[in-house]
RNA sequence: GGGCGCUUGGCUCAGUUGGUUAGAGCGUCUCUCUUACACAGAGAAGGUCGGGGGUUCGAGUCCCUCAGCGCCCA
């Protein structure tokens, strides 16, 4: 009866809330380094995140789970190499979403809208929403791990955060960085507010291409012909647009100067279908004279590029649409209505008219808002802007310069682009939830900002002031999130020692939107860069690569996996099997390897942790000590085992400097599947049964498997934190208990193994073990190809030459692994007859006989031996040709050493099959 | 129109200083419930790395080019 007893499968469930309160309650998420605590060390340079603040109204997805999943990694990596690691948490208030949830809900529970409720009592509401559900997300985030620092959660509509909003603001605005104005911006007819260009998404769509015939106003010079009753229908200019509607705003006809078709119109006037405006024929090198009809209707109103060549040429700027996108007074008889109803009423009566010429089908652009999906109407509206361009120079250099890293290093190249090309930013949105911009206008005008609420005009003093009905853009106080959160503007202890922070990472679709506005923002009011490195991860797609959504039903739900298949899995899925800054596919069947694998793990400890309860009754040692142990030889295995850790840590730490996680944590499941678990456990039961081997296989099982449970630890935090508290019980309760003195309480804590430079001794004893793999693999092979039942103990006699002395020693390995007779082995230097009605394998220079009564077909055996011979030789051949090329001379010696030796192997065993075919 | 990424066994993907008959998981085939694990063990089949060209002693891995797919910006 063993003393800890652990259930045959891992059991998440019970396990993962268990061990993250346990965490939380041992106040390991916090920094060891505590700027506000006694003993503080201002030297230690600490490891600080921001997390991406999901929507505070947001439910989990799959890419919550990809960002808290390798930041928790990053963060448990750094604290175990005891960095004091601050993952700072917090929520966005996401103005749009919760609006518009909030509304959702009023209307269907109070069949009220948020006009009704008013301002004031609509924000009394949203706040109760918020704190009602509030919690959710980042109670989601909790199952997944996360171990940030509760304690100093942040919202960004908290006191502190606004008054960082408040700010930046009026310092912007001081610096004459804010304006405000009538802009062409992007409407958002549903939601009735501006939404910025990051906010439109354009995609290729089926529309139709209108063709119609703008009409040629009489001059003096060219009189009409209209109405004189001939038969010529007048001169016209033919035009194509997608929005026939517009036309109620056009201002002017544009042609190319060039174009011999339309050159002698340029300079006369047009006439507005329907509405009679007389509007000029204007020429502009913009105008491409193949496209199309070759004419243009300028829409400065509703256009952007209409809107430059307005600038261009000082046209009027008509606006025809209001806020909810319906003709207004400036659309004659079609005020009133919708657009997408204005424009078939308009099309029909200009087809009446006989204005129209024809329609046709056409793919184009069409620009729908990010949220919600309806057509965004380009407008213009008084609106504030953050003059942005002296930001992004700022922001610009200090990527150029190396201040700011970008991982994947491509990444760099397309925030150049975008910050080279930047165009002002629209903050301004028309919403209630948010930070409401903090200026006030008196009746002159006057527009006065200021720290604190004015009581009065700055200008004219008149006390007959209101404030700006706008609230910021969300991402406005995202900006100031890497800041605002450690207590800016105040220089507060956390402030002034946790910033700049150290890595932001996110997901590569809000480069823009949040991280370049970041650093734009940090250089701006801190003068400093917010982080050092920007980590940028890939989006999550299904398991065939299409993008998630309900209409395909294919959405995963992080939740659900969690439940099914366990926290531990699901990380160690999406942060394995894939690259930086790449996309990934995933599908359950990945994450349910991964669930097999934590099983994995589990029962590997199980068997640990049994063999350690073993040893009380059991011998101590040869020499009756435990510890010290000057006298121990280690077994092959032993330090083959051993030399392969400190491989794979080396590895590890090297992938881990170079952000390859994914790598890092391949290369540790490799470990503990197949050397660990396949060959060094199943090679320790045999030792174990040895008493000269016992206590240091049962040390060495203990020790490969904390450092490996250390390694494991970022990935799968839960399994290995489970595991790694029995482990530590389990020795300090057994004769080995001083291995696990240094050991504190908590895995989450423990430091991470250091990698060492090889000793030397490494090469050979993993060349002597690969050895016994390869003879232990040839003969299950043939038992497998002979159908030899496992239960089968074989006999067997070894050739061995100059591997003789270690095939002796490995003599019991091999017969267990491979399923021989322990006592019906010989190994022998030389054999000068062989025996008959055996199979004989070659391994290298080691020759294998396996007395097979009965099963061995001579001719069969001819033909396998000639096969193995036929590949040996082509091997030499290729080597051989390989070496006797320029390759021996100029590549590096060691790797032409490196295929001369294999040249010799293959040439040694190529000549043992010729002899054993003789 | 500009930029970027991807194209490796049936499926999904790794493969970062170029080193020499390419790795994994799933799937497939054969055995085995062997005292940590059938969410397992043992064995096997299966690709020459999208096409073409180049650099190099040597290329999946660097350069050029073409094609298909995807993304971003305009």
């Amino acid at each position: 009866m063993t003393k800890h007893e652990l259930p045959k499968t891992y059991d998440f469930k019970s396990t993962e809330s268990r061990i993250y309160a346990m965490w939380e309650a041992g106040g390991y998420f916090q920094p060891w380094n505590d700027p506000n605590q006694p003993g503080f060390d201002p030297n230690v340079k600490p490891f600080v995140i921001s997390i991406p603040p999901p929507n505070v109204t947001g439910e989990l997805h799959l890419g919550h789970a990809m960002f808290v999943s390798v930041e928790d990694l990053m963060i448990r990596y750094h604290r175990m190499k005891g960095i004091p690691a601050l993952w700072v948490p917090g929520t966005d208030h996401a103005g749009i979403a919760t609006q518009l949830m909030v509304e959702r809900h009023l209307l269907k529970t109070e069949e009220v809208t948020r006009e009704e409720l008013g301002r004031e009592e609509f924000l009394k509401r949203t706040w109760e929403w918020k704190r009602k559900y509030g919690g959710i997300i980042t109670t989601q985030i909790r199952r997944l791990g996360a171990s940030c620092d509760w304690t100093r959660e942040r919202f960004t509509l908290d006191a502190g955060l606004s008054r960082a909003v408040r700010e930046a603001f009026v310092r912007l605005y001081e610096k004459g960085l804010i304006y405000r104005g009538p802009r062409l911006i992007n409407w958002s007819p549903g939601l009735k507010t501006a939404v910025s260009d990051l906010e439109v998404e354009y995609n290729e769509e089926d529309a139709t291409l209108y063709y119609f015939k703008y009409m040629l106003a009489p001059s003096p010079l060219h009189p009409s012909p209209i109405g004189g009753g001939e038969g010529d229908e007048g001169e016209y200019i033919p035009v194509a647009t997608i929005r026939p509607e517009t036309i109620l705003g056009d201002t002017a006809v544009a042609v190319h100067p060039q174009d011999e078709r339309y050159k002698k119109f340029i300079g006369r006037k047009v006439v507005v279908p329907i509405l009679g405006r007389e509007i000029p024929v204007i020429a502009d090198e913009y105008v491409s004279m193949e496209f199309g009809t070759g004419a243009l209707k300028i829409t400065p109103g509703h256009d952007p590029n209409d809107y430059a060549i307005a600038q261009r040429h000082h046209l009027p700027i008509i606006s025809m649409l209001d806020a909810e996108a319906k003709v207004n007074e400036n659309g004659g008889p079609y005020q009133g209505q919708d657009r997408f109803e204005a424009r078939k009423n308009l099309w029909a009566d200009m087809n009446a008219a006989g204005l129209v010429i024809k329609t046709e089908p056409y793919r184009t652009t069409i620009p729908r808002s990010q949220r919600g999906g309806e057509i965004v109407e380009p407008m213009i509206s008084t609106q504030w802007f953050v003059r942005i361009e002296p930001l992004a120079r700022a922001a610009i250099e200090a990527v150029k310069d190396g201040r700011i890293r970008i991982v994947p290093e491509r990444f760099e190249k397309v925030y150049f682009n975008w910050m080279e090309n930047i165009k002002d930013w629209c903050i301004s949105r028309q919403l209630w939830w948010g930070h409401r911009i903090p200026v006030w206008y008196c009746p002159e005008g006057h527009m006065t900002t200021g720290r604190e609420d004015p009581t009065r005009c700055g200008t004219c003093g008149s006390k007959d002031i209101h404030q700006d009905e706008d609230v910021l853009d969300t991402w406005f106080s995202s900006g100031l999130w890497p800041f605002s959160t450690l207590g800016w503007p105040d220089e507060t202890p956390d402030y002034k020692y946790f910033y700049p922070t150290s890595y932001m990472e996110t997901g590569y679709d809000i480069l823009f939107f949040w991280v370049a506005r970041m650093i734009m923002m940090g250089l701006e009011f801190t003068g400093k860069t917010p982080f050092h490195t920007v980590y940028l991860h890939g989006l999550i797609r299904d398991e065939h690569g299409r993008k998630m959504s309900k209409t395909y039903q294919n959405v995963i739900d992080p939740l659900v996996v969690m439940d099914d298949l366990g926290t531990d899995a699901l990380r160690f899925t999406l942060l394995v099997g894939s690259a930086p800054g790449n996309d990934m596919n995933l599908s359950l069947k990945k994450v349910e390897a991964n669930r097999n694998f934590a099983n994995k793990v589990w029962n590997a400890g199980r068997f640990v942790i049994n063999a350690i309860d073993s040893l009380d009754g059991g011998p101590k040692t040869v020499d009756g000590t435990v510890s010290g142990q000057p006298s121990t030889v280690w077994t092959l295995a032993d330090s083959w085992i051993w030399a392969r850790l400190q491989q794979l840590v080396r590895d590890v730490e090297r992938q881990f400097q170079n952000f390859q996680y994914g790598q890092a944590g391949q290369q540790i499941y490799d470990f503990l599947w197949s050397d660990f678990a396949d060959w060094y456990v199943e090679i320790a039961k045999i030792q174990i049964q040895n008493s000269d081997f016992r206590i240091q296989t049962i040390e060495t099982l203990a020790r490969v498997f904390d450092i490996c449970l250390r390694l494991l630890h970022p990935f799968t935090p839960f399994v290995t934190e489970e595991l790694w508290g029995h482990l530590r019980r389990a020795v300090l309760d057994s004769p080995l208990a001083a291995i696990a003195a240094d050991w504190p309480e908590a895995l989450i804590v423990t430091r991470w193994p250091q990698p060492r430079h090889s000793e030397g001794w490494e090469d050979s004893k993993i060349a002597e073990f690969t050895l016994i793999q390869e003879i232990v693999r040839a003969i299950r092979n043939l038992r497998a190809e002979k159908n030899v039942s496992p239960a089968k103990r074989l006999q067997a006699v070894f050739v061995g030459g100059e591997k003789t002395g270690l095939l002796k020693e490995q003599e019991t390995t091999i017969a267990a692994l491979a399923g021989l007779d322990p006592s019906g082995i010989s190994i022998l230097e030389s054999l000068k007859e062989k025996p008959g009605d055996s199979a004989v394998l070659v391994v290298g220079s080691v020759e294998i006989h396996l007395p097979l009564a009965g099963m061995v077909d001579l001719a069969d055996e001819k033909t396998r031996l000639e096969k193995e011979l036929k590949e040996a030789e082509s091997h030499i051949a290729r080597l051989e040709k390989l070496l006797s090329s320029d390759f021996a001379g100029k590549a590096p010696a060691p790797v032409v050493a490196k295929e001369r030796e294999k040249l010799a192997a293959y040439k040694e065993t190529a000549e043992k099959i010729r002899a054993q075919l003789k």
